[in-house]
DNA sequence: CCCTGCATTCAAAACATTTTGAACGCAGGG
DNA sequence: CCCTGCGTTCAAAATGTTTTGAATGCAGGG
């Protein structure tokens, strides 16, 4: 094939496997993504394991992380007994799927424990010494702070993913923060 | 000190460490971050050893980040010998400085990464078969997808990094993506 | 109902990261 | 100009993560 290509074709898979990599994926899901995206035809585990140069297992393991993720999906290739896989190309898709799952939940469960910390230290009030209270009004200040910012990134996630439709980047032009 | 106050010492420093390795930062920088956070005094390297039970040099390497992502800053308390620090407490600030850093540089660089791609395809294009030509013009409307999601990216940093006023989370009400 | 070709699992090995503490360096006091 | 108290560095150890490949399982064909 022609160099041109190849060089293509291997920077945009380890660009993935970076993205990938600062995402909290590992970076093997994102060159096997890549792979996938950039090939016009279905791949089998094999065809994905010779390309990147990594063992069966690996492929596994991780083709059933970017299915988890909905990053990649299984297809049906009649006479064949092999599973192939294609990439979800729609990124925007991807995006909310991660969005959508992982970060959501550590935004709700940050939420719910600054929570539970305020009540706390508004029940133990009347317990505390003079000094403890200076110290718990202290503690709530900071966990306020913390409890915003938190609440800023739900209302930010909130805005990617409440949009139903979709929605393509290009009509993407304005964020506004008031 | 009161238990209460320990218990929400504790899920607060654990939470922000937490955070820490979320954002791709080391679990103990997270830490060091929230211990800091919560006192109203500032604390010298030997207090953090002490308080999070990890060695010297560990507080040492990671106060050293911390400062560098501008999450902590040196107090000189007079007549000390030793350094003291206290968190940057506006948080604000402090996303600014990840976000502006790391985040933004890694979307330029894909961007950049992306655009040399399309152009190597181009210039190319005379070289390449009837069939090579197909999959560079596959190639080309991927990498397109890809480029669209960096530069949405983009504008989404942009929105947060431009506004310069000291900007407060409850004033932040409404994200519009149109 | 066995055989083949695949996919999956999982324990061990390879590899990467983090933590430690001893050695070093440096500044200020005596 | 030595001594002390502190911070930093860095190599080795501990720990954590990823990769591998042999064993296993499973489905479909003969």
């Amino acid at each position: 094939m022609h160099n041109t290509l190849v060089a293509v074709n291997e920077s945009t898979v380890s660009g993935l496997g970076r993205l990938a990599r600062f995402f909290g994926f590992s970076e093997v899901m994102g060159r096997l993504y890549g792979t996938l995206l950039l090939s016009p035809e279905p791949l089998s585990l094999d065809d994905l394991g010779d390309t990147l140069e990594i063992s069966k297992g690996s492929v596994s393991m991780n083709m059933r992380d970017l299915e988890r993720w909905g990053m990649a999906k299984e297809v049906w290739m009649r006479g064949e007994r092999r599973k192939f896989y294609k990439a979800e190309s729609d990124m925007w898709q991807v995006i909310r799927n991660v969005l959508g799952g992982r970060e959501q939940r550590e935004v709700q469960l940050a939420l719910h424990v600054l929570g539970e910390s305020i009540g706390k230290l508004q029940a133990a009030e009347s317990d505390l010494s003079a000094e403890e209270q200076q110290l718990a009004r202290y503690y709530l200040d900071r966990i306020a702070d913390l409890q915003a910012f938190f609440q800023f990134a739900q209302l930010a996630l909130q805005a990617v993913l409440g949009s139903d439709e979709a929605l393509n980047f290009e009509a993407v032009t304005k964020i506004e923060i008031e």
